[in-house]
DNA sequence: TTTT
DNA sequence: TTTT
């Protein structure tokens, strides 16, 4: 189909570490488990509610995946833009099992730090690093995030899918 | 966690008509199959390449799923606006099932009509529902979309996962 | 036109205190000074660049007034969601002028504060208050945000334009 | 300032063809004027209004450049996502005016054809330039939308601000 | 005018 | 598993 989006956006804190795999053809990703919460009044019973969900998180972009495993750590909260995918796959009965994931990689990619200090760098310029350059002011496109992994490699990590 | 965001945007063709169900409570949901599709050129091989995403997409705001209703078919184009929520089950093997939909509840989700005619009505002043009113010129929020269905009765749509 | 979507999303801190102002009907609007800023290493020159954009936020969602005005302080972080709205004025000269807000009121309008501690309440269970219940759960769209000003009464502002 | 974002998402229609602008230095801008509407019933008269909001959008990325030229028209309806940015001037009188504009350069912009049939190329497979490889199949980061224009060449522009 |  |  011509003319489609496919775009997510989450506010969220980092339930663990983020995790590494590199690929045999070299690339690497980067998986984040990130919190994301709500809060209500029930409405009959007007008691406070919460309810948090659980997103899987698939760093490819090579840009990203730097930034990730420099800066992220459980516990950190981040702004990050980017699609969902859901993968298919069979379990051991034969059932089709199924999971979707938020996946970070080519154009569109934002991974933004939301921490005030991260005690890390100096300065914390790399934030924002999907979602910088702009053309108003003699951009730069050349140094952003980039697709990296390939197609093959992602396929020998189809088993790991229940996160 | 208070300070999180949950956000999906997706523009996409309806796959099947969409699909209602009552619950006992006297609510109602609209459960959508969405595509979006995206195309690259492989890098080595230099072929243009396709790959299609479905979505299943919940509606529970009461609003929204009257113009579902009324006015979404098979092929439609939309826009809409709503959050990820994964669910998780046993299958009959005891392994643990996840899925993720897209739901459209409460606020900040909307649901707009992106066909030139839908041969509907004389005008589709109904698309934008959930995207509207804003205050800047007497707005009226109280007609808007309103979460509908409870948690319980959802429950019992548990068996119709996979979709 | 019918089929159309009008979104800002903004992830920035405070310029100054938020300002507020009672209409003569009694509603009430807060405007915020908003910064945000990217930075990027120019093509030729390769020295770092930084570029800090300022945006013009009105509040008129009665329950957004109310989380600026007891959280927001300048130099807060906020995610925000709201529409753009131009409006147009003649200057002394009786040229033509123009100002561009993004206005959060009605749907789809959100606030979410990201700092860490906010020094105020034991918890800051006010914070995503636009962005929360979701139908999931026993969901209540009853206390959300709600366009609060009216049209008439915003026109007396407009002599305060320039920002 | 780390940690921003600076984004704007809108569907609408073309209020007149692209208006393309070539800058000594090579670098090309297209300009399109897109109107958003919204319909709500008035809370007290309880009639049916409308309002248009029109938006000045500024194209720097070259691959969607090439992309407005081709594809869109007068009336054609398109999502797109961009950044704002406001210029200032001072007019005759000496008076600081502004002008907000929604800049679509840079990494993050997108340009969505959403026209059935735009009679031009076979398949519009053009569509979603901005917002496609996808690092999940092999994607490829290398034919996207760059940054073209450099800022000494736009400030020529100036003067046809109000648009 | 913020922030790093 | 995060966060408040």
């Amino acid at each position: 189909m011509s003319g489609s989006v496919n775009k997510v956006i989450l506010v969220g804190n980092l339930g663990r570490d983020p995790e590494s795999r590199t690929f045999q053809t070299g690339g690497k990703m980067v998986t984040l488990s990130l919190a994301t919460s709500e809060r209500w009044k029930d409405r009959t019973s007007g008691e406070q509610r919460e309810r948090t969900e659980w997103h899987r998180v698939v760093i490819m972009s090579e840009g990203l995946v730097t930034v990730a495993e420099r800066y992220l750590r459980k516990g950190s909260k981040v702004y990050l833009e980017g699609q969902l995918r859901t993968r298919k796959w069979q379990d051991q009965a034969g059932q089709d099992c199924y999971a979707t994931e938020v996946v970070l990689g080519g154009f569109n990619a934002s991974l933004v730090l939301l921490d005030k200090a991260q005690g890390g760098p100096g300065r914390n310029d790399y934030s924002g690093y999907g979602d910088t350059p702009g053309a108003g002011g003699g951009g730069d496109a050349g140094s952003g995030p980039e697709a990296a992994a390939d197609a093959g490699a992602r396929d020998d990590l189809d088993d790991d899918v229940p996160f």
